[in-house]
DNA sequence: TTTTTTTACGACACACGTAACAATG
DNA sequence: CATTGTTACGTGTGTCGTAAAAAAA
């Protein structure tokens, strides 16, 4: 598992479907699709069902959303701790 | 920032060398080489200072450490959570 | 027709392993 | 000579964006 699997998640999550994720992810569509699959075969747990114009988590994506927003939180600490800190 | 450059990093340090990482990565040393180099320029400081058969970590190694631990065991818990949940 | 997700495809970047090098004891 | 870290290099995997297809109102 990937920390931009996790973060194309969330932001599929909180922007409730692929094209208005693709638009916070500065990226596009296809490549959401393609990391969500992916995220989705690893974990072996189907995250969201496909509805018309309407993406709702599965029982494992809100599970998943809950830790998945503790990780990036846990990283985005690190790399403020070293913000300012630049000697190379 | 990439998890994969976490979980090296953290190796070095508990390894304490280079050679040493690569055999618990089932890697090469010039892949942990490369991976710590490039997380030292993205962080902008240095975490070890190599010497000869000791590599010792910056101050600021030592704090990515117990901050990169605590991201890698926030990951292994939703790896965690998912086993057994196989259902795709 | 408009908005969506998925799939196919070509191009490029990155990460890998092999191998050679420099340095230290 | 043995071991360590770095550098150079060729290969392959993966990720990207473009583009087309399929579905729904």
């Amino acid at each position: 598992m990937d920390l931009k699997d996790l973060r194309y998640f969330v932001a599929v999550y909180e922007a409730g479907g692929f094209s208005r994720a693709s638009r916070y992810l500065n990226t596009v569509q296809s490549n959401v699709s393609a990391r969500i699959q992916g995220l989705e075969r690893s974990l072996g747990a189907p995250l969201f069902e496909r509805q018309w114009r309407s993406v709702v988590p599965t029982d494992h994506g809100d599970r998943l959303y809950s830790q998945a927003k503790q990780v990036i939180a846990a990283l985005d600490r690190v790399e403020e701790a070293f913000k300012g800190s630049r000697t190379v």
